[in-house]
DNA sequence: CTATTTAAAGATATATTTGTCCTTATTTAT
DNA sequence: ATAAATAAGGACAAATATATCTTTAAATAG
């Protein structure tokens, strides 16, 4: 569904929400370890997030990534905007440039729902609502075998 | 959502579906021109199609691209499984390989019904309904401004 | 002020996807 | 049989995504 930078970048943001704060941040080699990614390839990702202010970023000793509490209250959307994938959530299915409700493809009446379902999903669940399951142990981030 | 080699090969079988019979061929060319995809890419797509039975051709004179009526009773889903792109349907948002019921990302819970609604739609869904809802004009399948 | 630590930025490399072109094989019509 | 029409297949090219490495800039500690 999304790019590989996008998965990395949703990971990496749910994983410095729940970990991080403004007083203990995490450099780059321990996020990407924990969310199983390639370190330099994260980083770029993370410099998105960064400019785009979905992430905080400080360098020099003991600097590194952190979330701001106002972003932690960022819908989960922000990343993908931040990632420039944000039109996923809305193409047709068919990738036809003028699927519309006037204009709709032959699987448009049918997705228009679960499209519907999925923006609204994006749209309502914070970055903060997801990093707090993990703290509460009802969800993983892992992607390593054990 | 989808590769670009697999919207054109779902518009293409959809196209097939709608104007061909075993009677009555499509060359690639008028496939290509009505679909708005490069031609000699979609020749590809299309041999992968044929390959896996999803449409059928046939080479020489009066030659061409018709589908079954067996093949036009397939789930849409075949067209996704014979671009070897049946996994998206499937897949964690986040990526994780291990996520599931037991070991659940944080996005798991609620996408899960999304997910759900997303694979009945393309397993019920069978390319003769969606080009039928051409033929009844309810719908369409051009990508060209007009 | 200097050295060290850290992210930012840039250059480069590799892999994958998308796209084109040319040749080959098959079928049909004459 | 031969020529023509058509898809199949292979080689190549271009664009994009993924990934790595090196240098630069900023912040801090001493």
């Amino acid at each position: 569904m999304f790019s590989k930078a996008t998965e990395y970048a949703l990971r990496a943001t749910i994983f410095i929400a729940q970990k991080s704060t403004p007083e203990k941040k995490l450099g780059i080699e321990e996020i990407a370890k924990a969310i199983d990614s390639p370190q330099s390839f994260t980083a770029k990702i993370l410099q998105s997030l960064t400019r785009n202010n979905v992430i905080s970023a400080v360098r020099g000793p003991n600097g590194g990534f952190y979330i701001a509490d106002k972003a932690k209250k960022l819908p989960v959307r922000a990343v993908l905007q931040a990632m420039g994938e944000d039109d996923v959530l809305e193409k047709c299915v068919l990738g036809l440039k003028k699927c519309s409700e006037t204009q709709p493809c032959p699987m448009h009446e049918q997705y228009k729902s679960i499209k519907q379902q999925l923006i609204k999903l994006f749209v309502t669940k914070t970055i903060a609502q997801l990093a707090d399951d993990i703290k509460d142990g009802v969800v993983f981030i892992s992607n390593k075998k054990r």
